[in-house]
DNA sequence: CAAACAACCTTTTTT
DNA sequence: AGGTTGTTTG
């Protein structure tokens, strides 16, 4: 590595020893143990910067991440240290590579490069179908997992790379007995997408293996390409992942991975915390740095969080230290119901704000997005403006996922699942009928005339029709995107004004995915984008300069930080969630994300556990606050006493 | 075989 | 409170 003639930024001032190790590593593997708030973005930013000024190309770095935002903002962030584009950088998660390497080299695997990407609904749709035709003929739906839970299942299996029996054991060991129609389901599932040229999340990670494993022409391109890989989050990531890294860096080693497995937080959906205890064996001759002084919260604060992580029973033994001696004691309380608890939030943002702290620099964190519903109606009735992350997503919604149908039919003419779904919608046409019209449409192509593909039915002759010829005009004209989006959109607003009393509010949201196309050149790149980075609602539509209040499911906090954290629902039968309970692995992963939540807190943590709880089924019962908060010291609260 | 209606149950977290 | 799933009707 040659060295640069100048250096425009000081090192050693930026940055601590730990971090300064990290930052300025030769090549080969390097493994980055960062505690949280430790500075870890920060080291990567510098690390991108200090590659570029010794004489990397840009060109040659990828730089791995959870999300594309978080490579786009350590990009800019970098991009101001060397002042100088790094738009060279590729930057993106895992899937948004592969998908990369995949439409360049499609035709090596046999795929063609059109293929469509299908999201966790697509897939199970898709099983829902192999499911009514395959296991429904020779068993009792009934006892038979749902589509979803077969979806996951297979999904598991092909993550962890672990037989179907094995993944149902892990969390459905009651359909241990269906598995070996689960595993026909499978077999069927892959025929299926090959059939549809479509592909799912695991595919991209899959498909990408086995690109660089049985092509070595190809791998050689490809790290020839990429002389340097940084790794951020790497406790979340699944074993196809830490394969596919293998693969990309097997020519020179040149990796940094950067993670917390006290942060691991994503088992439920394959990743393996395992991956970053073992990087030290998959890349021999690592270095190993950890980073243990926090910048981010008070004394007071640390020494909950280290009592609730140095508990786990599994990790790299740290210990996080801060010189911030000074801060308010985590203020503990017990409302006695749900009511109480909003109010109780209510008051302590009333009060922050009055002591001149920026709303937008509260958050009110839980565990699952449904949990802050009561709250969001207090807010409501006090005209706090807040803006909540996790949960349900814009991109979820029905009219969003019906739009987007029609604009994959245009894309992918194969993909029977996108006409299966736009045909349901028309007047008389159900399930069956959709099916038997999508297998002709993608067999032989669209034909001019609805009369061809229906020659017995009279009526709805007109509808189809109109179908058919929006998407021949869409294939066929060349007119911008949003042009397109908007005669789908138009075509299917009558469709949107019969079924929804709330037409109005969707019809609001498909003008706002037409206004989502406009940075877009191609379908083909929004189809991919809408697939593997959905836009969430707020971030993009509620610009986050916006003052207000963070709501937030602590898995979409991760990496941010407030001021003041309030973590509502700290309540056993919350957290740990009632899913986690028979599996002591996925305690431990409840117990890491108490961790999580509490240490996004800088100055004040708030913890509240109601002693009330209600229940659907059980109305109203009492709850204890959550274990992991029962365990640690009383004497590190102030405030009311948790009993 | 589609449409209208009822029941239900779901909802952990998400690339 | 929402959509999904099952049931009945036409």
């Amino acid at each position: 590595m040659k060295s640069a003639s100048f250096h425009s930024i000081d090192y050693s001032r930026d940055l601590n020893p730990a971090q300064l190790e990290a930052v300025t590593a030769a090549g080969g593997p390097v493994l980055v143990i960062a505690g949280a708030g430790s500075g870890k973005t920060r080291t990567i930013v510098y690390r991108v910067a200090w590659l570029v000024e010794h004489g990397v190309a840009p060109s040659s770095i990828l730089l791995l991440t959870f999300t594309r935002k978080a490579a786009e903002e350590m990009l800019t962030r970098a991009a101001l240290l060397v002042q100088g584009s790094l738009a060279q950088v590729t930057g993106g998660t895992f899937h948004s590579t592969g998908n990369l390497l995949l439409r360049r080299y499609a035709n090596r695997l046999g795929l063609q490069t059109s293929f469509s990407i299908m999201d966790q609904s697509d897939s199970i749709d898709a099983f829902d179908h192999l499911r009514k035709s395959i296991a429904g003929p020779v068993t009792d739906l009934k006892s038979f997992p749902r589509a979803r839970t077969i979806a996951e299942v297979v999904s598991r299996s092909k993550g962890t790379q672990t037989s179907i029996r094995d993944s149902l054991e892990y969390r459905y060991p009651h359909f241990v007995h269906a598995g070996e129609l689960i595993e026909k389901i499978g077999a069927e599932y892959e025929e299926y997408k090959r059939l549809n040229n479509l592909i799912d999340y695991d595919d991209l990670l899959l498909h990408t293996i086995r690109l660089l494993e049985e092509y070595e022409d190809v791998r050689r391109d490809v790290s020839a390409r990429w002389q340097h890989v940084l790794v951020d989050e790497y406790q979340d990531t699944n074993r196809l992942q830490a394969r596919m890294l293998v693969l990309l860096a097997s020519d020179h080693g040149n990796v940094m991975a950067v993670g917390d497995d006290s942060q691991s937080i994503y088992a439920f959906r394959g990743a393996d915390f395992r991956n970053i205890m073992e990087f030290p064996d998959l890349f021999p001759g690592t270095r190993i740095i950890k980073l243990e002084e926090n910048y981010r919260s008070t004394a007071p604060i640390l020494a909950v969080t280290n009592s609730i992580i140095e508990r786990a029973s599994v990790g790299y033994p740290k210990r996080l230290y801060t010189r911030r001696a000074g801060g308010p004691l985590p203020l503990a309380a017990r409302p006695m119901d749900e009511r109480r608890q909003s109010r109780f939030v209510v008051q302590c943002v009333k009060e922050l704000v009055e002591h001149d702290i920026p709303i937008r620099e509260v958050a009110v964190l839980f565990r699952a997005g449904y949990h802050s519903f009561d709250l969001e109606a207090e807010l409501a009735r006090n005209s706090i403006p807040f803006v909540k992350y996790g949960g349900f997503k814009f991109i979820e919604s029905v009219h969003i996922k019906d739009v987007l149908a029609h604009l994959r039919v245009v894309a992918n003419p194969a993909d029977r699942l996108s006409w299966t779904r736009i045909l349901k919608l028309l007047p008389g046409v159900g399930v069956k009928t959709a099916m038997k019209l999508a297998d002709r449409i993608a067999g032989t192509g669209i034909p001019n005339d609805a009369a061809e593909l229906f020659p017995r039915s009279g009526k709805h002759h007109q509808e189809i029709q109109k179908l058919l010829d929006l998407v021949r005009r869409l294939k066929q004209t060349d007119e911008p995107l949003a042009n397109k989006v908007d005669q789908v959109n138009q075509y299917y607003y009558p469709h949107l004004m019969e079924n929804y009393d709330n037409y109005p509010k969707r019809m609001k949201d498909l003008e706002h995915l037409t206004d989502l196309t406009v940075r877009y050149r191609s379908l083909y790149r929004f189809l991919n984008d809408m697939a593997l980075e959905p836009p969430d609602e707020e971030r993009t539509g509620n610009d986050r300069r916006s003052n207000s209040l963070v709501l937030s499911t602590i898995h979409s906090a991760k990496g941010l930080e407030w001021h003041t954290v309030i973590l509502i629902w700290a309540a056993e039968g919350r957290i740990p969630s009632p899913m986690a309970m028979d599996s002591p692995d996925e305690l431990e992963e409840e117990r890491r994300l108490l961790y999580v939540a509490a240490t996004r807190a800088k100055h004040n943590l708030v913890i509240l556990a109601p002693r009330t709880m209600m229940d659907r089924a059980r109305g109203i019962s009492q709850v204890r606050p959550s274990r992991f908060i029962e365990e640690i010291p009383q004497e590190y609260f102030r405030g009311l006493a948790l009993d």
